[in-house]
DNA sequence: GTGAAAGCGCTAACAC
DNA sequence: GTGTTAGCGCTTTCAC
């Protein structure tokens, strides 16, 4: 069995009431006794057995609050399921969440929300959104005041968030230029990159993942045209068919944000001929993708482990 | 907070103890008694609380006995790093995990280790072993005899395991011709298929599921040659060297089983121009694997989650 | 067959 | 500043 917090006040010649104190640096013990104690802990090798402390938590009910930009992006569904799944498992030690849904990528609308789930009594904050100066400045305040923060999905730049739960965007592009090189011999690829957000962290670097690879493996490819589908399907249809029209020699659709559904569509529109001529890359497990992947309109779908990431975000506020 | 024993207690009218018995259907209660209790936490919708029962479960420690055929197998690596992740994690709860290791396939030594293991005092058996008769009686036997086992990594047919923890290795097959039919172009494709052993459930269902996708796709294919590689590679670079001799006409390798690295050897000890024109499938990602990956002789690696199987299994047994 | 009580390891409230 | 104690929910032992 191993060493308890009884074995250590024993061994320190004080009172549990006091190690407790010590190991967690509270207040209400002299630096001497602390330090001591510090000492004969480690000396012991003592960890504080989580079964007892769990237990121990069940007094002090923790909230986590989570703000998602999920209305209108699938993904985030099961995003949420992870989440809930976390929170089934250790509702059992006092943990519940609270979540805040959002639609779209208005920087003001997502502040607001933030701030007022930083005011509602939460004791942790989960948190996807974009990364610039106002949200960045606006979570480090949240942080300052003592409530942790973990980012999901969506990293920031310089916070002190005490993690990030999610992919690795880079390593995404770079493996979706593996992908499209199987088709080496459409090459040269006359590329069109359809992003969501200029201000999501997330696809600024699929795309400069994507870009770096092509260029190291000397792909021969040429940037026809780039725009933003403000993860909206409606936007990214209109302005993928007008790309496509204006640019009759694209034969490559690299789509890094959502509004996955509205590129195909645009794309499916072509006449046929045109249409089998294209390759359309695209990331994440959605119905619509795998729709979209049945028809042939999409050869290549990159995921992401959307449950997972609710889950450990969960897992490591707790 | 949720409701707890003590308030079923009370509104049953019983003690905290009886209603642990009645719940559990230990003995030591009337039928009557139990009954009634047990209509009372169903009707409060009485949910034990984990971090209870864990505390109380440290009196109680739990040794989980793991049987694996690793030796050999680098891919049982991970698989074991899973199952340390999960012991550091609950060590905390009272688990400790003891592996017993084995090399290849011979029925004998399996069932001596996991009679051996059965008899050490443990209290669950986690298990990854071949689905013959002789071995599917050895774990029934100890299931019966109050051991709770879960199959880890290759399951058994008709056994009352607790679960199986690890891929569909049909979805595997499937995904596996999915890919190949990428290169449609090199149709009709002339295949070798090198599985592990015949012994194997899930190696079966990687041929099964591949050539079960392959017909239903209408690939144009012919199966020229098939052997097991014993999981050696030794055995595994003899038997393809010489198949591949004998069989000029291959153009498509699919392994299914481990020994990998031994027909990657023989591919490539194939004259240039001929080793360019094969491609080869196979699963798992381990070291030589990326090797034999960026030297571009093998073309496709599907993989499983070896870490998630080990730690899984621990957690569903606990 | 049933109740009462101790105790798992930790934290927090209270006493000194 | 430090010690003492109660209690989180559950299981188990001991008494009756």
């Amino acid at each position: 069995m191993a060493v308890t917090i009884k074995q250590v006040a024993e061994a320190a010649g004080v009172s549990r009431g006091t190690v407790d104190r010590a190991l967690h640096n509270r207040k209400g013990v002299s630096e001497n006794v602390a330090e001591h104690v510090r000492k004969v802990a480690e000396r012991l090798g003592y960890f504080p057995n989580r079964a007892g402390k769990m237990l121990a938590a069940l007094k002090q009910p923790l909230t986590i609050g989570c703000v998602l930009p999920n209305i209108g992006n699938l993904f985030y569904d099961d995003v949420i399921k992870g989440l809930k799944m976390a929170q089934a498992e250790m509702s059992d030690f006092g943990v519940t969440i609270k979540i805040r849904e959002l639609r779209g990528f208005d920087a003001r609308d997502h502040i607001n929300a933030i701030n007022e789930m930083a005011g509602s009594g939460i004791n942790a904050l989960c948190v996807s959104s974009m990364d610039t100066p106002a949200i960045r400045e606006c979570v480090n305040r949240i942080i300052g005041s003592g409530i942790p923060v973990v980012t999901i999905n969506n990293d920031f730049s310089g916070t002190r968030r005490l993690c990030y739960v999610g992919s690795d965007y880079m390593a995404a592009g770079k493996t979706a230029a593996g992908m499209i090189s199987l088709y080496k011999e459409k090459t040269p690829f006359k590329l069109l990159i359809a992003t969501g957000s200029i201000n999501v962290k997330g696809h600024n670097e699929r795309v400069r993942g994507f870009n770096q690879t092509l260029k190291k493996n000397k792909i021969d490819y040429e940037l026809v045209d780039i725009f933003e589908t403000q993860d909206d399907d409606l936007t990214a249809y209109e302005l993928a068919a007008q790309s496509l029209k204006t640019n009759a020699d694209i034969n490559c659709v690299y789509i890094a944000g959502a509004g996955v559904a509205g590129v195909c569509r645009a794309v499916e529109g072509l006449p046929p001929g045109r249409r089998e001529n294209i390759r359309v890359l695209c990331f994440d497990d959605i119905k619509p993708h795998r729709k979209y992947m049945r028809q042939g309109i999409i050869d290549f779908v990159i995921c992401q482990e959307p449950i997972e990431q609710g889950y450990q975000s969960v897992k490591k506020l707790f």
